[in-house]
DNA sequence: TAATAATCTACTAAAACTATAGGATTAACC
DNA sequence: GGTTAATCCTATAGTTTTAGTAGATTATTA
């Protein structure tokens, strides 16, 4: 299951990219726009700033905003950010790799021959699709 | 992530795929072989019998045993039964639909889309991955 | 009838998820 | 410089899911 953390991110991402400029968006106005609790995607919207994807501004008239484009942000980026790993399991992740501790070798693992070709289905997806892709 | 759940039944039923013959094979047996805690593996084989993947027999001799051809089972039903829905949200599942309570219009959400993608690439997957692609 | 092995129900501990509370900090405006 | 408006940050609480355990029951075989 997708996290509403990571539902909730993509959403707010893809309303601020629909933006018709970068001037910044108060969160209540992106919670109510998207029926998302406030506080709640406060925390997202703080994580994705952190990574590099939001800008913000405090005070008055402040709010947050996209620095990239859309077309340059892969969802690669995005699902690691706010779902975690894109492999489904640790022994075959590129980024977080570890090996399985009950798997005495990987090259005969059943599980670990299935998830391979997840990993890179999803990859490809993701890799190919950018938060541009996802406004209508 | 990938459940223990569904790593361990995946192991189980190649374990048993991978035997020479379909006699019973104890939970002890399939348990020690593929290091998983026996009582929860219990209940694994449990659910793969009540969903007929398995057959079984109790009593001195019996254990768990394939009753399809690993040729013939496909990975889109083993991970149904043990992961749950392919899809990551309801409002994109084919088995399971959900409208999203807080989604106004479907066609016009970006989640919606590229969860949409990601379904696809994991059925196109599943689909064509059987039991006997697994045993090495 | 004794031994064996699956079946079934119920329970528990730990982790993850989904928030919520409340104050601290910063910026704009009068 | 004070007030207001907004993000920033930490802590915590409730719920759900996951992973595993305990123990009694039932069926089979020898």
């Amino acid at each position: 299951m997708l996290s509403k953390k990571t539902k909730y991110g993509l959403k707010a991402l893809t309303f601020l990219a629909s933006q018709t400029d970068r001037s910044p968006v108060q969160i209540a106005e992106i919670a109510k726009e998207k029926n998302i609790s406030q506080k709640f995607l406060e925390s997202i919207l703080l994580t994705l700033r952190r990574n590099g994807f939001l800008g913000s501004k405090k005070g008055k008239g402040g709010g947050y905003y996209l620095i990239k484009e859309p077309a340059t942000i892969q969802m690669t980026a995005v699902m690691r950010v706010l779902e975690g790993p894109i492999a489904m399991v640790p022994c075959v992740s590129l980024n977080f790799y570890e090996k399985c501790a009950d798997c005495p070798e990987e090259g005969e693992c059943s599980v670990n021959k299935l998830m391979l070709k997840v990993r890179d289905a999803n990859l490809e997806v993701y890799r190919n699709t950018t938060l541009e892709d996802l406004i209508t």
